[in-house]
DNA sequence: TCGTTTTTGATCGTTTTTGAGAGAAATGCA
DNA sequence: TGCATTTCTCTCAAAAACGATCAAAAACGA
């Protein structure tokens, strides 16, 4: 976390708190007291305002980005163990990464920790609908292949109908794909239609699709119908993902790495 | 924090504090008034007038800029350059946006001027090729379509081949337009050729095409022909524009603002 | 030099922000 | 389910910052 020199202006320590969500994914009350030296009347205010204004949601001990307001059981830990266990998949699925592959990354706080990971990767073609990963690479790594379209604010991904004819240009040989909910029998969903589709086209013609999803997110099942498990090749979670979950997903072909 | 010496009279004063929000971000009253050796009631009443005249907006305890980038200085040092000049021209340019106009944006900094003149404009619908433009409105202001392509890492613009497929699907009644240099002979110049292409697919379906440029750009000439003076309707300059350069542009059907 | 205008600093009542505490609600665990 | 623990909301008071006002100081012009 970034250290403010204190004291800290209320708009500024607001500032610090929305890049920290929007970073993390997910941030503990306890934690921004600790770092910014405020009361947690104070944090509870500045997330009160932030919610307000449509930066945040707030849940039970802390608050999510908005993309990430339906998950529930986020705090499983004393530590943000969901975002280590985030991390801990996009370290895993770096490595399924082959020298001058073209990859696709889709939108979610997994694939940009994914996306971090690719800064000296120079051999790469990344082709990607998330503005936030683009940014994130906007200096050095990848060649970078942004899908234009029009711009979705909640999850600072492009969507649309323009989108599919960028889509239709270009091949990837792996496909880093996110998710809200992922679930035996409903398959992938996601909160968003829009979303959705393009989550669909681009799984449709990428030669492998690579699904990273934490063990929080098992048996959820978001409003809007990604795709089923016969899409997906590989699915990269965490060891907490039930034994059963993992057996019965193996068994249709899928291979699954526990990171 | 630069020790001026003392005494320090009041207009010094307040463009010391001026250069000082646009450097740290924020300025919190309490330093001022120990590093400028004034009374707080100085100190606030300097900071009343200089959010009077837009430099800065005043916050509880101090102030903060106005394009509220708390994060990042490494591009603002270029736009803070010729800063003046081309804020002006900014503010100019946004004048001549109507409610409900469809604008098109592309890359450079006094066009990422405008873009942050926009941010509560949700009116509009704006097109861009820009990364940085549309980071800086990714949070709120018009809706934004991102025109997809290849990510030109100099200058945080979109290029290449397929851009062209979306930029065919929209209509833009004004596209505001960078340069690297204007000349009467050679028209618009910038340095890449990919850039130039899509410059000029957009000037040729626009509405309305207005050029921004700083008058340090009169007279020089880059590597890559972007378009005649033909293709412009409006340009959007500063006083310093050398007369019969005026002069000449006008005689041709221009209409020349100088902000 | 004197009178006028501008700038500055101090004071005071008001508003905003912050922190602490009590009771209510949510969560975890047996 | 019941109980312990954490977290939340609400209220209130202290602290910080604010605006308005007025007098002193400085700058200015005649």
């Amino acid at each position: 976390m970034i250290q403010p020199t204190f004291p800290v202006l209320a708009p500024q320590r607001r500032e610090l708190i929305r890049s920290l969500v929007r970073d993390e994914g997910i941030v503990r009350v306890e934690d921004l007291r600790q770092n910014l030296k405020v009361s947690v009347a104070t944090i509870r205010r500045d997330l009160e305002i932030l919610e307000e204004n449509g930066k945040l949601q707030r849940v039970h001990g802390g608050a999510v980005t908005m993309e990430n307001r339906l998950e529930e059981a986020v705090f499983d830990d004393k530590t943000n163990q969901a975002s280590k266990e985030k991390s801990r998949i996009a370290e895993e699925a770096c490595k399924l990464i082959s020298t001058g592959d073209s990859v696709y990354l889709d939108g979610g706080s997994t694939t940009l920790g994914l996306a971090r990971l690719l800064k000296d990767r120079t051999d790469l073609t990344l082709v990607t609908n998330s503005l936030r990963a683009a940014t994130e690479l906007a200096d050095s790594g990848p060649k970078i292949l942004l899908i234009g379209g029009e711009l979705r604010r909640i999850s600072q991904t492009m969507v649309g109908p323009l989108t599919s004819g960028v889509l239709g240009q270009v091949h990837v040989d792996k496909a880093f794909m996110g998710t809200m909910g992922f679930c035996l029998k409903s398959g992938l969903t996601t909160t968003d239609p829009n979303e959705a589709f393009v989550k669909n086209l681009v799984a449709a013609q990428a030669g492998q699709v690579i699904l990273l999803a934490d063990s929080g997110k098992a048996e959820k099942v978001s409003f809007a119908r990604v795709s089923d498990w016969d899409a997906i090749d590989v699915l990269v979670t965490d060891a907490k993902l039930p034994k059963p979950f993992t057996k019965s997903l193996r068994k249709r072909g899928l291979k699954v790495l526990l990171a």
